[in-house]
DNA sequence: TTATTTTTTTAGCTTTGTCTAAATTTATTT
DNA sequence: AAATAAATTTAGACAAAGCTAAAAAAATAA
């Protein structure tokens, strides 16, 4: 496996991320995700086609290949095991640790990740809920679905928020829902769509459907 | 304190590095230790003179000014603590802490660093034997002379190797000398420079001119 | 099926950091 | 003091990674 440039990587990743079980992803899509123009992405997707890491032809989207998605793994690997590093050890909150993992992860000494791994217990998921990668490139299937369809009785992870207005994040705050907070969802009233989820050592709290809908969750073994 | 690139960081640490009480660095020795020819270095010291961290004038050398000595000193905190780190926490041993963490000193985050100097427990020295600035830039002034300057039958501590090949590490394990390693010159001899050290319950060690210049001691207090 | 809109690509420009080769300045020898 | 050598800077080139604006292709609407 070949080193990649900070800026490779990161493309690579956000491939990983947009890219689902069957279909294209597309230039305007990926510009989105990684906040770039169109006319980038294009000039990027050019050299990881040069570079036999995805499948691309133009008008017609990419997606990575066999060794782009292992490479991929990779990256997901280091990202995840610093993000559990900087919540354990260092004791950073839930908001803090993406942006750091964000540049840890470019440091791609393999002997440093693998004894990285070992140093914090062989951790499976990261302080999102999300699993990481092993050694091998081998990830544990877990789904990440909005909380009012999240299955009664269900242990789950607060994984992120879709509205980032700060009416929402003031309401998350009262309610001391925060990324990494695990919950269960305990009824559902049809009525109004409304929920009553328990999280740990705490009353039982009421979600409205606008808040459930903009709260997604990780689950499953 | 600004951000600057990794290309800018290893330029102002190899400064630092080059940069004794009073003369000045030239181009050449700074080409020499950066491994990049003389061109790329002026082309560097321009833009390093706009950002106001060293004085230079054309032909006649560069120096760091106060700004850059602050800064040069939060880039060796930063390599400092993560050689501590890797050895201490990820048992790497001190012959492989540098390369990773040459990369690792470029992650800038603050808190990161200081949180991570925190978890372990803020150590002082590196395991070279190099002092670790502190959060402000305070360093310990370490009075280290080499092997071949150290007197007859004063005992001193083995602080750290100026070559870092592996070549020279070998002939280190093979003669059982570490940093930490206490010992003292019992004999010295004029025909090749060559000396002969004691270390605690270990017989007599014969040491050559050149493995004596690259060892370097503290002793006293 | 044509026309219009959207998406994507191309062409050309910018910045950063590197290089080689040539010019210039400083230092050292006759 | 010249002449020569060494050190340093300048000039011009290149690759990476981004951008804007224009062209081309694909999708959608009329
Ligand atoms: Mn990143
Ligand atoms: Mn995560
Ligand atoms: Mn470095
Ligand atoms: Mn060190």
């Amino acid at each position: 496996m070949l080193n990649y440039t900070t800026s490779e990587e990161n493309y690579i990743k956000a491939i990983y991320r947009l890219q689902s079980a069957d279909g294209m992803v597309t230039t305007n899509e990926l510009a989105a995700e990684i906040q770039a123009k169109p006319a980038s992405i294009t000039d990027m997707m050019k050299k990881l086609k040069a570079k036999k890491l995805l499948n691309y032809q133009p008008y017609q989207g990419f997606r990575l290949n066999a060794e782009g998605f292992k490479v991929a793994l990779m990256i997901v690997r280091r990202h995840r095991l610093w993000e559990f590093f900087l919540a354990e050890k260092l004791k950073f909150t839930w908001d803090e640790v993406h942006e750091v993992a964000e540049e840890l992860e470019h440091v791609s000494n393999k002997k440093l990740i693998d004894k990285l791994d070992e140093y914090l217990g062989f951790p499976r998921k990261d302080p999102h809920g999300d699993p990481i990668p092993d050694a091998n490139g081998k990830i544990e299937i877990s789904k990440k679905i909005c909380l009012s369809e999240l299955p009664l009785n269900t242990i789950a992870v607060v994984a992120s928020v879709g509205d980032q207005s700060s009416e929402i994040l003031e309401l998350l705050e009262h309610k001391k829902i925060a990324i990494g907070t695990k919950l269960e969802v305990k009824k559902k009233f049809e009525f109004d769509n409304s929920i009553e989820i328990k999280i740990n050592r705490h009353p039982i709290l009421t979600i409205s459907e606008q808040l459930a809908k903009n709260i997604f969750v990780n689950y499953g073994e």
